[in-house]
Order: structure tokens, then sequence, then C-alpha cells
DNA sequence: TCGCGGCGTGCAAACGATTGCGGTGACCTC
DNA sequence: GAGGTCACCGCAATCGTTTGCACGCCGCGA
């Protein structure tokens, strides 16, 4: 009879115990040796025996055997809409450099804004035993999943901010983004500045819409409710579907502010049907300044978020928060600048 | 003195021990019967106990114990080179939809394409007891650490196809995609067909060019090497700079196929610089047909891939092959289809 | 009546690490 | 020289599951 059942997969991986064997410690040791905050408890010379063995043997602790211990499994969740959102990958990206950089991965999962996949997400990653859950779903009143089942899981917000400040987040400075574009138009020469406005339920709709009133107010222009026009989702089609109807309605309009560049994009496309020409008869301007925006036609004039920056605080935050929970949860607000490209122009006439 | 030291998180998650003491059977039994597989084990009404047992307490088994012991995770790598390229959200997005459906959760990584990066990513994956690895690192030799460091894992290549054939893999058909965009391009007229082609130790860079000559060969068209010029990079300067290069020779050119979508971008730039007007002074044809590339100026002519198919695709593949490791590595070839826009019209005269 | 073949279960050893506790020396002090 | 301190290290339990093995029991055939 063969030994057969070969459990272990490869070239069997160099575990703790060789290591210690190697260095004639015992395992227990080995682990204080190579544990960075109890190497201390370890003679100088008997450590750096035992990590000259680990490094001998290519041994890399296996994360889930810790894990198993100590609970943790250097993992964390992230949640986010979608990913194919030019938005996202930036943002995504900066989360995972800084979490690699401390020896943690991200699980990502695309919620679609559909709270049973985020509660089905959730479910999937709290049983993989994140230690920390970043989200960047936007709703803005969030009784669903996150705080609820994430339960115990430290949490931070990207994106949106916790109405209660009781959680750490990061996200742009939405309000001043938009007074930089109000106030770039209002320098051209605008007066009547649309807004299609994004979704009201979703934190950055809500808090744009409320910063064009307020930059509109403080450039002295009246606001006129005919103006704005909210749409249902984040996308093209409702940019132009709304663009569509604001211009139907046929007032003077010199102007559009769009709720994001994806927005921005179908109001290109609602002139092109019409053979109106940006921005010689109408300008616009967008929000997030997704990859490529300078390419279009024209080039769109657009807030720049720092998107990826965004991704690494968030990091930062969360690992902040590992190391200690009862930490004051930061929230952290990032400044966004004004790109100003093609699609703006002074109003004609 | 305090009990102290509450290790656990949260509201104690059951254990298998709970259910077992419930149930009143051994944990190993309870085990049992949870487990699908190994359910025939146990009488048909302990099982029942068991799994009744199991509902109430609300038990979910803990995937970190379960891979220490069985070292599976339920749990894939993806290596991509960078998720802000826009190839890659569409396809990463298919993978994970595929995944989620059996229950799997990827790990996605960016590699940028360097190899000690990729080599601490993999090992990094392995260390997390991933099942599998996709990897769309588009290498064309090799030797790196996929197929060694993946040792025994199941491995499926994305965006490029294994030499040796031993290996599973799902590619686009870049040799029918060039075919489309060069007979589009002599369609219309254009004969003197520049290439500004990938980096030829990318799979991709390489293919295309090869497409590029028999295209052209099959169209009668001889091939000039002087029209020829290769990347380093797959990004928007390397098709600047080779397309001023190209431009600077002097040489009579009415079209050009970029080696993606990136560099063709990058041809629009030397053209603005230049005060050449596309697609009347020269055409453009790209590659892979990024997000928006319909909204580029002008708008992109180029060959479309099913991004998301792709991905689905290499998910299923490597689901096939965890569930039987031994099964034949099915290359996967999937069909482009060229997408005509604005950047491409007869040749001027 | 005895033996035997299953079935169903319990037992306990893993998996690879962490960690409280206790023990052994070396060194110091009185 | 006895006793105490302290640094260092080994021991073994533990985390939650899986799984080979062995055992008890029941029924059946001889």
């Amino acid at each position: 009879m063969a030994p057969a059942m070969e459990t272990g997969r490869g070239p069997d991986r160099a575990t703790l115990k060789d290591v210690a064997a190697l260095a004639g410690v015992h395992p227990g040791t080995a682990s204080r040796a190579i544990n960075v905050d109890t190497r201390d408890l370890v003679n100088e010379e008997t450590a750096r025996r035992v990590l000259a063995a680990a490094d001998e043997l290519g041994y890399r602790p296996n994360p889930i055997a810790r894990g198993l211990k100590t609970s943790r499994s250097y993992t964390v969740g992230v949640l986010i809409p979608d990913l194919t959102n030019p938005l996202f990958p930036r943002i995504v990206r900066g989360i995972q450099d800084k979490l690699e950089e401390s020896g943690y991965i991200p699980l990502i999962a695309n919620t679609d804004n559909d709270p049973a996949r985020e509660r089905a997400d959730i479910e999937a990653m709290r049983a993989r035993q994140v230690d920390g859950l970043i989200t960047a779903t936007a709703h803005r009143h969030d009784d669903l999943a996150i705080d609820g089942a994430g339960g115990e899981l430290p949490v931070v917000l990207v994106n949106r901010r916790h109405e209660q400040g009781t959680r750490p987040s990061v996200v742009a400075d939405d309000r001043l983004g938009v007074r930089l574009a109000i106030e770039h138009l209002v320098a051209l020469g605008h007066r009547r500045i649309a807004h299609l406005a994004g979704p009201q339920d979703l934190s950055t709709g809500y808090l744009r819409l409320q910063g064009y009133r307020e930059a509109l107010a403080d450039a002295g222009i009246e606001y006129d409710d005919e103006l704005v026009l909210a749409a249902d989702a984040f996308v093209e089609e409702e940019g132009q579907r709304l663009c569509n109807e604001l211009l139907d309605r046929g007032l003077e309009v010199t102007a559009i502010f769009a709720g994001n560049d994806l927005m921005a994009l179908g109001c290109y496309d609602a002139f092109v049907a019409r053979g109106i020409v940006c921005p010689d008869q109408i300008s616009v301007v967008g929000f997030n300044d997704m990859p490529f925006a300078a390419w279009f036609d024209p080039p769109l004039t657009t807030v720049h978020l720092p998107q990826y920056e965004i991704g690494e605080r968030a990091a930062e935050l969360l690992l902040e928060r590992l190391r200690d929970p009862a930490a004051e949860p930061t929230q952290m607000l990032l400044e966004p600048t004004l790109a100003v490209r093609g699609s703006t122009a002074p109003p004609a006439g």
C-alpha cells in the first residue's frame, strides 16, 4: 500500500516547526523571535539564529493558522457599488497599495447598490473573518447592512460621511467642489446655470445639490427650481434623459453642472442629437474627473477628486482602527480641485 | 481581577462543538452531517437533528479553521497588471460575478508588470491558501512566477495563451481582431498603414504585430519595416512618442493601427500638437474598445473585445479545474468585433 | 448460539501558529 | 553560601474543523 493521500500541496512549505528545528529551539520560541513585537522576549542571539533559519528555509508564516489562533485574517473587505464605474478603480488601487504595506489584502465585492447583494457580500466577508470593512456604498440612509451586519467589525466609510459621526470616513469635500465649479462658471459670465443632480438618496447626489444652492446664493444668483432635475442613477443615460428634459423646457440656460462625469457625458449625447455645440452654445461641468476626461469631445471641465489618495487614506484609517479599536473616529475631508478644460466657455452672445 | 482577555470578537459565533452539543452528538459527527459530501456517512435522522441545531444557533462554519485542515479556502487569486488600466475592470467584474455563483471570492492583486511584485503577490496568495489563480499578466516568456511559484496550483491564463498549451486560457483572437482593423482600413482605401506596436515581450503586443503582417500580406500590401515601431509599454505616452517619431520620418502614412486604445490616444495628442486633423488627414484604429472610447475626440474606431465574457470564461475554466484537476486544459478563443467610429475615414486626396 | 459484516459514531490526532505559565540557569546581594 | 531576581526559553493548551481508525451494536446466516 502506498503512503497515499499527500494532503499538502506543493513543495511542502516550511513550517514554524521546521524553522525551530533548524535553529535548535522550540517552536514557541521561534514564533516569538519571528513576530516583531514579541521579539524582545527572546535573546538577541537566539532571535538572529531563528531569523536566519527562517530565511534559509524561505519560511512564510501561514496567515490561516495564525488567524485561527488570533482570529485575525489580515484581510479586509472592500465594498464598492461597481468596479466598472470609472470612479472606483483608482480608489481601490489606493486601498490595495496601502493595505499591502501592512501585510493586509483586500477582498473586493461589487454591490451594484443592491442591499440584498450587499448583505450577502458582507456575510461572505464575515465568514472569511475579515478584520475590517471599507465601504463605498453611498446610501444616505444606511439603516441597512453596514453598521448592522458590520456588527463588531471596524468599518470605514468612503465617499460618504456617517451622519452620526460615529464611524471614521474619508470623503472629498463635495460642497467645496461644487463651489469651485459654480464659481468658475460665474466667473465666465454664466448666470443661468442648471444642475442635473444625482440620486438624492445617495449622499453624493444630495450634498452636491446642497452645494449648488449654497454656491449660487453666495454668487448672488437666485435659485430656480426649474433648473434642477434629479437622476435615478449616476449614469450616462440619466444624464441624457435629464438634459433633454431640461432643454425641452425651453428655458434660457447657458451652463449645466452635472452630478458627475457620466451624466455630463449624457449631456454631450443630448447635444449631439440636437446639434448643439458645446461649449460655444452651452457649457458643461462634470464631477469626479474620471480617467480620460481630457480626451472627450470636448475635453471635460470637471471637479477633480484625489481618488487614489482617498483610497489610501481610507486604508490608513482602517489600519489605525485595527491597531486601536477604541480610537476616535476620524472624519477626513479631502480637497478637490477644478480641472478646467474645453467644455466651458463664456456664454454665447 | 476581572476575567480579562475576551479574545473572540462579537457575539460569540456558534462553533461546531456548540452545534454538536445541542444535537447531542460528537463534533466529528456534526461535521460529517453538515458537510454535504460526507452527509451520507451519518444516519439520516441524526443529520436532521444536527442541521436543525446548526440552524437554530445560526451556525456558520469557520472557513479559516476549515482551511487550516483542508488547505482549501474557497478563495482564488486574481493577478492583473493594473486595475486602473481600463481594460481590466470589466474582466475582473466578469470573474467576480462568476466565482460568486459558486461561493468563491477573488483576491485581487496588481502586479504592475513587475516580476518582483508578482512573486510577492503570488506568495501572499499562496499563504492565504487560494485554491487557484487567474492571471492576466501578459509576459510572453513566463519563466517567472506563474507556473513556477504557482506550483501545484491550478492556474488559468487570461489575455495570453500558454505557449506549451499545458495551461487553460482564455484570450481574444488577436489575429482576427487585427485583421478586422486592417481590412477596414484597406476597404476605406488605405495602403500606407503604420503600426505602433505594443511591447514585444507581452504576448498581446507580439501577436498583434504578427497579425498586422499577415493581414497586410493577405491584402496584398507589402510590409514596410519603416512603418512599424514598438512601444515599451501600452500607455498614452508611448503612443505619443512613437507617433511623433513616425511622423518625423516624413513618410507617407494615411493610417495608424495602434497597439491598443491608450496608444491611440497618444496619437491623438501628437496630432493635436502638430495640428493634424484626424480622421481627415490620418486615420487611427485602436484595440480593446475601452470604456468611453465612443466619446473621445474623435470617437475611436477600435477592435472590441468581450471583456466581461473573457472574465466569466476564465472563472468558469478555473472552477472546472478545481472540480477536476486532471481535466484537459481548454484553450478558449473569443471573437472580437470591430467598432467603427469616427477616427477612420478614406485617405485624404 | 456464535460469528461476522456493516452501519453509525465517538475518539483523538492532526493543521500551523500563538501564548500563559512555569522552570532553569546565571548573576547579584546580603 | 543561601536566597532572590531576572532573562530566556520550553511546555502544552488552544483556535475550529476534518478525518482515519476503532468500537459497539444490530441483524442475519450457519
